[in-house]
DNA sequence: TTAAGATAGTTAGCTATCTAATTAAATATT
DNA sequence: AATATTTAATTAGATAGCTAACTATCTTAA
């Protein structure tokens, strides 16, 4: 292993932790019935305002396997929080909307968000966080071209 | 939220999809009965020249809760990749090492992880790596006293 | 028009991760 | 010395993620 290759483990590591770290902290404030994967796909909904979204659309918005967004949308169906409709366009294919509980468990969900977001604007310097994000996007980016 | 919320909530969203990515791309490599949790663990072995550690131990190394080390473990064991023993110091518990089929399971890894780290090396520049890392511990830094 | 291939979604079976509860042993307290 | 508390590890039962294999449908090509 070259240094270089130590670097890249390095950051990768690093990043991985943080990821565990982070999730769990989002996890401990959610509804007990909620997972992060759950709550990411009714905030998709809200935030870009879409109607509808096909599962196979979803799995590509999350870079997450067909089989795994299918048992996530399950969940979410099983709970009332979204419903799930046959495709008037493809007679393969499904249609995904959000229902109305499912806004207002995403809005509880923010809710509770707010408390470690806050914690951690508090701990962590606002420097750190506007000078890493650019370079996680720049990074992020470049290995969603080398997937391709 | 504020911007600042959605500023570390950009940062966490966009670490999550990279540790998605290059767990994904690292898992391709590692032989077919190898995760990255298993090799994460020969390699502690191995960097930091170990000779024996509690499977408590090993969680806290990896920030991982004690059930997930055990089923860990278990699947190492059971592979004959480590050893699990009593612990002479503590009747309650037990001690883990590598094996030497462990210890070339480790090569093996080490060898199929080089080429992705080498593609990662070649697109991306030395700089995005060197500026980040630093900034990627600090931050990890952070959120570990903050659990605490 | 029929056959081959691609695509949408699901099912089955795997690993990793978590929390809660259990067992056994060590430590502290009274 | 006896009891209570803590600690080590495991078991049970979740969810999320993966690949492989399957069904059904759509699209393309012979």
């Amino acid at each position: 292993m070259t240094s270089s290759d130590q670097l890249a483990f390095g950051v990768f590591t690093e990043i991985g932790i943080i990821d565990q770290l982070a999730s769990h902290a989002f996890t401990q404030v959610l509804p007990r019935s909620m997972s992060i994967a759950q709550f990411g796909i009714l905030n998709h909904f809200v935030r870009l305002g879409h109607e509808y979204r096909t599962p196979a659309q979803l799995a590509e918005d999350f870079q997450v396997s067909r089989p795994t967004m299918s048992n996530t949308l399950s969940r979410l169906e099983r709970s009332g929080l979204v419903e799930i409709t046959a495709n008037p366009d493809d007679g393969r294919g499904k249609r995904v909307s959000i229902t109305d509980k499912g806004r207002s468990m995403r809005e509880q969900c923010i809710a509770g968000l707010a408390a470690p977001i806050a914690d951690m604007n508090a701990q962590v310097p606002p420097e750190l966080l506007e000078k890493i994000h650019p370079l996680l996007t720049q990074l992020r980016e470049i290995m969603d071209q080398m997937r391709n």
